[in-house]
DNA sequence: ATAATTTGTGCAATCGATTGTATTTTCATA
DNA sequence: TATGAAAATACAATCGATTGCACAAATTAT
């Protein structure tokens, strides 16, 4: 346990020990240890003595001798696709928010969508004995050996939005089908007829969710599925490109893009508009995730907050909670949608 | 040393020491280290034999227990101000691969730009004993005091991108000023006539390069100062829009804004084209970092790519070239201008 | 063949905190 | 006052790797 009494800085001096406390009041160092730790063995008039001269020497205890004692070092190993993707470096203050304060120090690892890159960034975290791992799968991962074996040794592990979903591991996850739901029935709502779906590898659980949330919201509005109106893609802006010259053969032609991803639906944005159709008349496009610049382009892109804060918090606190119970529980956010201009068609109708 | 031979992960066992070992080959857990270690005073045999068996078992040294012993944790400390921004993400990447390699681990702290988070950062990371610290500083630090009692302490500390400029430590910076005077340079040849600039707190050395390169062109070019034209902001899209509106006072008015971060920048461009003003036809804008928006608004905006990931390997290598030379060596990357639409004045003589 | 080196290993202490097991102190009760 | 239980504290081992020093073995010199 941490005694967070901030005194002025003392980094001119030697870090001092139990020991020196021990010394300078004439008792045992397992005594001082008792004390700052509060443990019920030691009368509280020694314990307030020796905290009180803790404080006044800023003393700290020093991690490696009581990691190395108590066998784990207080360090939680997180691995992310990308620490440049906004939604993943929100998620991860999300998590040093609360991890911090409970003592715990972060190693950050980037898995960059590869399986192999993945593996290794677990070896590491291993071999640092962290004390557990928060994670997002790769894109790559669809065979989740490497992470069973983990979980049988015991490590402590949650899972934040790409989470493996045959395993009862503790997991984090926006309502991704919500979201695409609500997305799909607005536009069916404003007047666009035929959306289409540029989807992600059906092999990760949130490109089936918001795969599935599109479908569900044709059927529930009445609307039919054309098959030719949806894609898999890559996620990247040139993925949407393609997206958008296959989608556009099809007959009837759609008039809206349900991207399951901001930079594909950049990439179906930019294609649209070179190929002269206009946005958001003509066709509307929506991603997914909220990234930076989706309200900067032209026309502002509808998309999705995921609310990686909060998702970094919950699973932060999941982590803590898990202590015993990893039960395979999963928590599921309310994400947000952002309707923008890409998906106003009425705004045709109001410019009078 | 660590030895970074991979063998199948075998998370099932325990983790072996080098005790094991010793007792494995009967001999001593002494001579077992020292054979790992590549001491010479281990003959070869042994060596080659312990290093074997340590191999086919998947030993991994106990960093915690090496580290106590050794006082040193193996660990560094990383300050940026903002973990989201694509330069630092980048920068991060590059300490990563450089240090990683060399067998550290990174702990990464956020600045928020605020003095009292960075000093925060600063505990954070003496507490949990680093070897050293790489940071950039917050944008509201102007006073070294807190860094040279870490110096002088003789804690290794390298520096990027913005570095305190009146202590002797060691840095990497890009050569801000070449690149402002690039950017005014190019854009009076292109024939605008009155560039101002838009920069950031003088305090800070990034901010002062730029500005003096901004200068440093007008002078080379003939063209003359005007005060007016030259403004500070807090780099944000709010900062640039209010700067804009203000310099625009002026008599004469600029048809250029030189930007000293592309936030401001972009705030520089919306004000612009909400108050009528063509860009770049009337008005050019440079901003500075390359933020991933950057290529992605109307018009696409000039910038600078400030090489994140370079300057971040090089900062790693100053680290780890530092073991006794902290002599305030300052490195300096040559930055790239990439020069977008924002500042294509030609490009309505060519649209004929 | 013996002394003087050189070379290779083992022993034991150490880093600082933790914790099971004494041991001492305190206090109440007989 | 002696005695037992309870409360408070001390002792010593431990975590695993490292390292100064001692010691043994092998090699060279005399």
């Amino acid at each position: 346990m941490y005694f967070h009494i901030f005194v002025e800085m003392n980094w001119e001096k030697k870090h001092i020990t139990i020991h020196d406390i021990a010394r300078e009041l004439k008792i045992s160092a397992s005594t001082v240890s008792r004390a700052l730790n509060n443990n019920p063995r030691i009368s509280a008039a020694t314990r307030d003595m020796v905290q009180k001269l803790a404080a006044a020497h800023g003393y700290q205890p020093n991690v490696m001798a009581s990691s190395l004692r108590k066998g784990r070092g207080n360090t939680v190993g997180v691995i992310v696709p990308n620490i440049n993707r906004s939604f993943f470096s929100n998620i991860i203050g999300g998590i040093e928010e609360k991890l911090s304060g409970a003592g715990f120090n972060l190693m950050i690892c980037q898995s960059n969508e590869s399986l192999d890159k993945e593996k290794e960034a677990l070896q590491t975290l291993m071999h640092a004995r962290v004390d557990g791992i928060m994670m997002s799968l790769s894109m790559e991962t669809q065979d989740y050996a490497h992470l069973e074996k983990l979980l049988n040794r015991g490590i402590r592990m949650v899972f934040f939005d790409r989470v493996p979903d045959t395993l009862a591991v503790d997991g984090v996850v926006i309502d991704d089908h919500a979201a695409a739901f609500r997305i799909t029935t607005a536009l069916i709502e404003k007047g666009y007829r035929h959306p289409a779906h540029v989807g992600g590898s059906g092999k990760i659980n949130v490109y089936r969710q918001r795969k599935s949330g599109y479908l569900d919201a044709l059927k529930s509005s009445g609307s039919q599925v054309i098959a030719s109106h949806i894609t898999e893609t890559d996620m990247t802006r040139q993925g949407g490109r393609k997206a958008f010259r296959e989608i556009m053969q099809s007959d009837p032609r759609p008039d809206a893009f349900i991207c399951a991803g901001d930079l594909a639906a950049h990439g179906v944005l930019l294609e649209a508009l070179k190929n002269h159709f206009r946005v958001p008349e003509d066709i509307a496009v929506s991603g997914f995730a909220n990234e930076e610049f989706t309200p900067h382009i032209t026309p502002p892109l509808t998309s999705v907050d995921q609310k990686g804060l909060e998702m970094g918090r919950q699973a932060a606190s999941l982590f803590l909670e898990q202590e015993a119970t990893n039960d395979g529980s999963r928590i599921v956010i309310e994400p947000e949608v952002l309707f923008r201009l890409s998906t106003q068609k009425e705004i045709t109708l109001r410019t009078e």
